[in-house]
DNA sequence: TGACTTTGAGTGCATGATGAAATCAAATAG
DNA sequence: CTATTTGATTTCATCATGCACTCAAAGTCA
């Protein structure tokens, strides 16, 4: 029932029952039952220039309470409160406070999102927090966060749990990123897709039928550990920053910055290096698509809009192994896809409780775009 | 209702009610209903040593339909006959009729179930054949049969479903001898797993939550396309019996079987061979393990054998890249685990037919196990 | 052996959800 | 101003459900 209007919100009573097949009396009844509740609210009325009393529009009444998204990142946070139709109410990013421990980290989370907040901070429902690392099922606790080790002590979630008073959520930051360019960005409407991120290390997230696949010890999407280097390098070591940095020193070739790597007239020791690059990168796409065949590979992270002029020969490598290949594209919300991202799993988790089918949570939109620019609008101070 | 039958059987109305939350007077009221319409049988009753009326046993009716499974392979071909609750009733291995066109294949696929099937074939309710190519959704089609290419004709379909004159589906065979492993083999318990198959070519299926990741290309799993060795060989060539001969012939090291690379002492240029064959494997186990991360990972196929002394050491390889490892297992059902999980797909579509939930298809067990020496002692002679 | 206890299965009745059809409400077309 | 169209609500019959009770069939114990 709500499940149906979150499909199509804003919605009517009449497009209700003919969407979900139930008859307009029981319609009628259930949304009096959920307006008594408060979940849902009548609309302005729609202006059809048709005949015939004009139907009332329906929408979920998003003022009822607030969530908060969090982008933890190695360097830096970026923070997202939203209502619960998605309507972003105020952001901020700051350098992450990467000296402090677990529990003065956590307290300076919840502080920032108490200011950001405001008077609405006691409609706070939910609080999805993604981090550089693997998120394991059991707890949940979190392995392999190496840009951010305190993240690992188990404090951290206690203290946020504690002090935030709700429902906080850890997810690996790619996995976010994923979801937020599902929903808000360049994976729209491709329910089983994927994400490739190049920051210091490499990210990847799969989603399938509009859910994250996440195996129970955080694993999925680690294919930068694969062994596929000579000697057994890392193909992380082979496409990331840090080690393109590295094996040009050791190769003698003087680099300032990755992104040298994709200059248009290379010499021949940058044009080897480059040719490794790409193969690495070849094999990455290729596990990816034939690990989940996604509808959309999105790549995203500093090196991705390096990327662009190739994205079609990246294409056409995948295809020629594996006789077909994703669309490609580059992430759309750039810095923003992790806490976007967050802010679609804090709104699920709310959604869930208020009874929504689980097979609906997972569909397109929930509701209005979060558009990057009213997200930069509402942005507030780093310190006040 | 019939789902938690499905669930726990053979069970009882008390426990049915139990079990479902649902009144026992509204239990008793749909068992009525299914015993009815003859879905739904009552067996003999409980020797239970409590007090009280003994409970009547529920089962399904399995005499009232039969299922054929078959494994479409590029040598052998392998056919199950079972009933509804999955008791094999009849099977044969022969060779496949490789040198028919897909028109003749299929009919002589039809003759055999016809045979098999005897004086049951009215009771036919569901096929599945599995074949070793990539199963799109749309049709379905097949592409990539490398090893059998007239199954890539339509006909072969259009005339299965003539001359079956039921539900006839294709399923890529990998996948199916997962399901077969899983439901009656080395992965039991393991509602997420995997497998890898060494046949001519490198096959992987992988599932999750007890439901088959398929991709509408059906691509998913085809890590042997990997481009990971030198000069971007693909991971196929490296693990399985033809390119591994070639390999041999080209390094000069003579070899006369695939499992030569196997044997306990080898001198130094096979010893060579080995290590990079211990690479390739690692990198392809790695890749699922990082695809899906299995509880369970089954190895199948005419090479797995071989391998089994050093299931530990690639365990610890993959757990050392990626910090996890599932269990490595190899196939129990060796070469009948297609045609059983062919009948497991086969059955899965008649207990949708039935009304059973999508969520309970996929759970465990779908009814008696399908032991191995009935399947043998039901065999029938390969031509009459 | 026969009354009692225990457990399973079926039945009467009240309740509540549902949908078809009728009714009320609000708009436009002519 | 009336007819028509479309949306929302109400009426009423139907049906599934659960509670409480009864019937059935077994063992227990005096």
């Amino acid at each position: 029932m709500l499940s149906q209007l979150l499909r199509s919100r804003p919605t009517t009573r009449t497009r209700l029952a003919a969407d979900t097949g139930i008859s307009s009396a029981t319609v009628s009844r259930a949304v009096e039952h959920l307006i008594g509740s408060g979940v849902i609210r009548e609309g302005g009325e729609i202006v059809a220039g048709t005949r015939g009393r004009r139907a009332v529009t329906l929408d979920l009444d998003g003022s009822r309470g607030v969530v908060v998204g969090i982008d933890l990142g190695a360097s830096n946070t970026r923070m997202i409160v939203a209502d619960l139709v998605a309507t972003p109410l105020a952001s901020v990013e700051l350098p992450t406070p990467s000296e402090l421990g677990a529990v003065e980290l956590a307290e300076a989370l919840v502080h920032t999102a108490r200011r950001l907040c405001g008077d609405r901070w006691d409609l706070l429902q939910s609080v999805c927090v993604g981090l550089p690392g693997a998120v394991r099922a059991n707890g949940p606790s979190v392995t392999n966060a190496n840009n951010l080790a305190q993240v690992e002590d188990p404090r951290l979630l206690e203290t946020l749990r504690a002090r935030f008073a709700t429902h906080v959520q850890l997810v690996n930051d790619a996995d976010l990123a994923l979801l937020g360019e599902q929903r808000f960005g360049a994976a729209t409407g491709a329910p089983t897709a994927a994400i490739l991120t190049f920051g210091t290390g490499l990210g990847a997230g799969i989603a399938r039928d509009g859910v994250l696949v996440q195996g129970r010890h955080g694993i999925v999407g680690e294919f930068g550990q694969l062994p596929v280097g000579p000697l057994g390098t890392r193909l992380e070591h082979m496409v990331t920053g840090p080690g393109i940095l590295r094996r040009a020193a050791e190769s003698g070739v003087t680099m300032t910055s990755p992104a040298d790597l994709f200059v248009t007239e290379p010499e021949a020791a940058l044009a080897a290096m480059r040719n490794q690059f790409d193969t690495a990168l070849v094999i990455a796409l290729t596990a990816i698509t034939v690990a989940c065949e996604p509808d959309v590979l999105v790549l995203g992270g500093g090196l991705a809009p390096s990327l662009e002029p190739d994205l079609e020969r990246y294409r056409d490598a995948i295809e020629l192994h594996v006789h077909y290949a994703p669309r490609l594209a580059l992430a759309e919300l750039g810095a923003h896809s992790g806490a976007a991202g967050a802010v679609v799993v804090a709104l699920t988790d709310c959604y869930r409780r208020l009874g929504v089918a689980d097979d609906a949570l997972g569909d397109a939109p929930v509701g209005a775009l979060l558009d990057l620019d009213r997200v930069k609008a509402v942005a507030v101070p780093d310190r006040p």
